[in-house]
DNA sequence: TTGTACGCGTTATCAC
DNA sequence: GTGATAACGCGTACAA
């Protein structure tokens, strides 16, 4: 496949006078040469040149040392920081990493995990929704999910309901009259809806009147920002000197508010407190910084690996065994509070 | 590998009573065969469960189709967003995509390298900036870079000479006194310099009062807006009352520069005019939409696979006629007029 | 400590 | 159209 034949054992071991088994034990079990002789095929690598080829090994012992990846996309600053923090872990793992963009076509999605199993990857870490985890345990390969449907697989989420509490009780704290929570219309069974029980249950438990506008906001800035318009409308018609409590269930759908809002009164009003939720940039970086509830996304990663690998470490044993049962590991957010409720 | 052992051509060969040749040519010459037998083997296929072993195949053909990628790093929405683009051209190209993380450690960068090399990686894309395009072009693979310095390999970048020209040309129908350019220390031979000497040449051609600051603002919000804050002192100080057009060299900086005056003055005040650059989502979100230069990042990416894709071609050809000279393509960027340039 | 021989699952070559 | 056989480059019992 080159220009000229690369260089292997063989030729390492004609060069050095030992064995193929010796020099692949140079790499895989250095200890049981002598250190002469370590030096010797050291040496010889060198003069020849040689390139590992890796390939070749894993047809060997099966082991690719591949994960798999199939995220929605990377537009989406939580996306793109996740895997950048889950890419970074080979560091810590080794495991290299196959990406791919689902885009939320369902069966693009199949054909990329069977692209996946083809190149026997060790594990896969999914983000994307578009299919169940019912099917995705059927794959038989070690799986981790984030943030998503994860009823069959075992999975890293951040606690939802946690955070829903939080950014609610900031809001309580501060005394507001009436509680809305904004939010798109979510399924029970995915992670985030954590968030709108979170809201509720604080609501309730302090007979606080509340009100959830579930709203396809949209996903143009222009889309969103009419949108949200209207919303602002009603609330001032429906709420007028009340003071509006907003926990909306993303930081891009709370600059948008508030950027309607400074544009409307030239500030923030005093009967406004906000809280969106993602700790993204666009909270820190907003004219009116925005308070907001943060995922740990380091730790996400890294427990998701963590979760993967000790199921790939288990499928290697000579009797594995296999999870009875899915892990959900929970992460606990933090809040941020900013200038959206903290005023003056 | 597994708990039962996978099923392979010798098994479908074995219940078909073909030979393991056909059971290949049915995967990558099926019009060879005839239809009839075509369907028996489809049949066993589904039968025994077969399920493909790509990685065989490459040790048998040697072509991996695996490209390597290195990145500096994904919380910047340039490299997501080109990292983003360029797993989508799977669809087109059929690659796949080995993801490193470079976060600019020469030595690190240098290990993920030899860690491709060692899976046969059939090309490379480079966006880090760490190792000289000297040492890239010695590794003897195709390669492409995008947006760094590439005098010995091929590259993709934005012309950034036209963003520079284009930016400084909308202060200048805006008729500004004095132009003012904000960048951190550039080096002549990476392309974002283009932005400095397009500001110069317009400058210059056109007798402007004008002026570049260079300095590092830093990476956190708070040193950014420490740094901008005394930028506006000294500006004020030594442009008083004149009209001030500001090419700032990101979008994130120009919204932190938009922020400071938004709340020394409750609004933009009326002698600033402000370019950025990226058409990142901060300007389109800021309070005051940003006027930017954007990098066409789909084509970018696009052009740079097309650009690999030739070159890993090539060397399948009996006889490879390796490119004698590096090809740079460059991709002409756009020029979005928002509220910061467009008073009313 | 070192070597022999075979297996990993596919493709390529050359016959028929 | 189809088949036999030798690669591809490394790991691993088993033997010495």
């Amino acid at each position: 496949m080159k220009q000229k034949k690369n260089v292997t054992f063989d030729d390492i071991a004609r060069y050095t006078n030992f064995s193929k088994t010796t020099i692949s034990r140079y790499f895989n079990n250095p200890d049981s040469l002598t250190l002469e002789n370590q030096e010797i095929i050291s040496k010889a690598l060198e003069d020849l040149n040689y390139k590992e080829n890796k390939v070749a090994r894993i047809l060997a012992n099966g082991k690719t040392e591949f994960v798999g990846i199939i995220i929605p996309n990377l537009r989406n600053h939580y996306y793109s920081e996740i895997l950048n923090q889950i890419l970074l872990s080979y560091e810590e793992f080794g495991y290299k990493f196959l990406v791919f963009i689902g885009d939320e076509h369902q069966e693009t999605e199949r054909q990329y995990i069977q692209e996946l199993m083809a190149y026997k990857i060790e594990g896969l870490i999914i983000l994307s929704f578009t299919i169940p985890s019912r099917e995705l345990a059927d794959l038989h390969i070690p799986i981790v999910t984030i943030e998503r449907e994860d009823k069959y697989v075992s999975s890293v989420n951040t606690d939802n309901y946690m955070g829903g509490v939080q950014a609610t009780s900031l809001l309580l704290n501060h005394n507001c009259d009436v509680f809305i929570h904004l939010n798109s219309p979510t399924a029970p069974d995915v992670p985030a809806y954590g968030r709108i029980q979170g809201f509720l249950d604080i609501c309730q438990e302090n007979n606080l009147n509340h009100k959830i506008i579930y709203k396809m906001l949209g996903t143009t800035y222009e889309q969103i920002r009419q949108n949200l318009s209207e919303i602002i409308a009603q609330l001032e018609q429906d709420y007028p000197n009340q003071r509006k409590g907003i926990f909306v269930s993303n930081d891009t759908d709370a600059n948008v508010l508030i950027n309607l809002l400074l544009q409307k009164y030239g500030k923030l009003p005093e009967d406004y407190y906000i809280v969106g939720f993602d700790d993204s940039p666009i909270s820190s970086e907003a004219a009116v910084p925005i308070s907001t509830v943060g995922q740990h996304i380091d730790q996400i990663a890294h427990e998701a690996m963590k979760l993967l690998v000790e199921q790939m470490n288990e499928r290697k044993k000579r009797r594995p065994m296999p999870q009875e049962q899915p892990i959900h590991k929970v992460i606990t957010p933090y809040l941020i509070r900013r200038a959206t409720t903290e005023k003056d």
